[in-house]
DNA sequence: TAAACCAACCTGTATATACAGCCGAGATCC
DNA sequence: GGATCTCGGCTGTATATACAGGTTGGTTTA
């Protein structure tokens, strides 16, 4: 029929009267009972539509009370982390990884805290990585890895696949938790990123489970003057 | 019956199946005829699994081909942004909003960019805000807002109600834009945080929309070293 | 042999129906 | 007057059914 599917022909006349200020925030929207004698729609498509609305936080609901328009646009506003690798390559722009150090060692103590207490002591493996974009060093990658996930972790050529993609083919990932902070940047950082010792670095820290054990805890720094992160939310 | 609604329990069929590995990125699952079959639920209740696994990227689906395990986990890793007054909050510390200047100016082009051209030249409203976690400066932030927006904004009592909730109240919210950098604190924003000019410092560059025009922009700067976003994602 | 066709299977959408469980408000009972 | 009960309206879930349209691969046709 129409271009657009029912369900989502509803969704929008939903999001417009928020929009147009008609439906405040707070404010209790139609029934779906409602949405069926006003639309002429069914039930189960107006029930799809405001559930995929809870689901981006546009609204929120109460069994037995009603349908609502959420009193905030979302608890988060979400900011994506890529790949970087994919996002230089998506700007056109030439990547290239350079391994610095691949190794087997005992991690320091506020790395091994990433993974379980039995692997304190343990050796893991350990990956430093610079990203170019038009051989301009974007990232330094320093990457610590459980063994037991991904074993071939160090006969990886690691300039032509990335840690990430590695341990995405070897173990399915089932957890990321990142943490992003602004640092100043130590001596051989500074000099892997080729930025002043001391000049601010955006740093990420991504932890990953696989299996349900701790697979890699990554340090991505990046210098301050040449990396964002962007996010848009749109309602 | 269940603890568990029918199709949340095929969601984590499917996920336990790509955690352990049985199925693999790139990987076919069954069709919705076959759970029908397999697991004895009706096609719609799959074809919810599916579609809120396909929602959150750990599905990828083809019409006419099948359902397929992304290939890789989501496009991109969400991390949360949010308002710093109720983080403050919910960790249980003090929240103090110190005003440190709201008035009527023309803005720098830099910030002038953010706005419609036509408003080029406008006066804008203009707040400087510290927020204060138990009395230790946490945020400053810089905001610049389109009068035509909010026109009360500058009599608003700031150390009662943030910025963002006014906004929030007089404007419903459209699209929200974020950019996140990693810089040397100026020696204002040095003053304010309490830290050494030149530390690092966390920029959260916010820009909104409301009713289809820019609402406000705001840097939000924070200590680099009292301050980190944080996400976790699960599949 | 190559092009056209068709059947089987898949996802995508839409509907009617049914029942459970939550909630608020008014009626009822003590 | 205050506690309790019940009823109507709401969301949440589950099913059977139907049709549209994409995709693939095998069969038929020119």
């Amino acid at each position: 029929m129409s271009a657009q599917p029912l369900y989502e022909q509803v969704k929008t006349y939903v999001t417009d009267r928020i929009r147009s200020g008609a439906w405040r925030p707070g404010a209790r929207v139609l029934s779906e009972h409602e949405f069926v004698r006003e639309l002429g729609v069914s039930r189960m498509t107006a029930n799809r539509a405001l559930r995929e609305l809870v689901a981006v936080g546009v609204l929120s609901r109460v069994a037995g009370r009603g349908t609502f328009v959420a009193d905030l646009p979302a608890a988060g506003q979400p900011l994506e982390i890529r790949n970087v690798a994919a996002d230089i390559r998506a700007r056109g722009h030439a990547h290239r990884a350079c391994p610095v150090r691949t190794e087997t060692a005992v991690p320091p103590l506020d790395v091994a805290d990433h993974f379980l207490d039995d692997k304190r002591a343990a050796r893991l493996f350990h990956s430093v990585i610079v990203h170019f974009d038009n051989e301009m060093p974007l990232e330094v990658e320093d990457r610590w890895v459980n063994p037991e996930i991904a074993p071939d972790y160090l006969s990886v050529d690691f300039a032509q696949v990335t840690p990430h993609e590695h341990l995405m083919q070897v173990a399915p990932l089932e957890r990321v938790e990142h943490v992003v902070r602004a640092v100043s940047a130590q001596a051989e950082i500074a000099r892997l990123l080729d930025v002043p010792e001391g000049s601010p670095v955006l740093l990420i820290e991504r932890t990953t489970w696989s299996r349900g054990q701790p697979a890699s805890f990554a340090r991505l720094h990046h210098a301050g003057s040449r990396f964002e992160l962007r996010g848009v939310y749109d309602v």
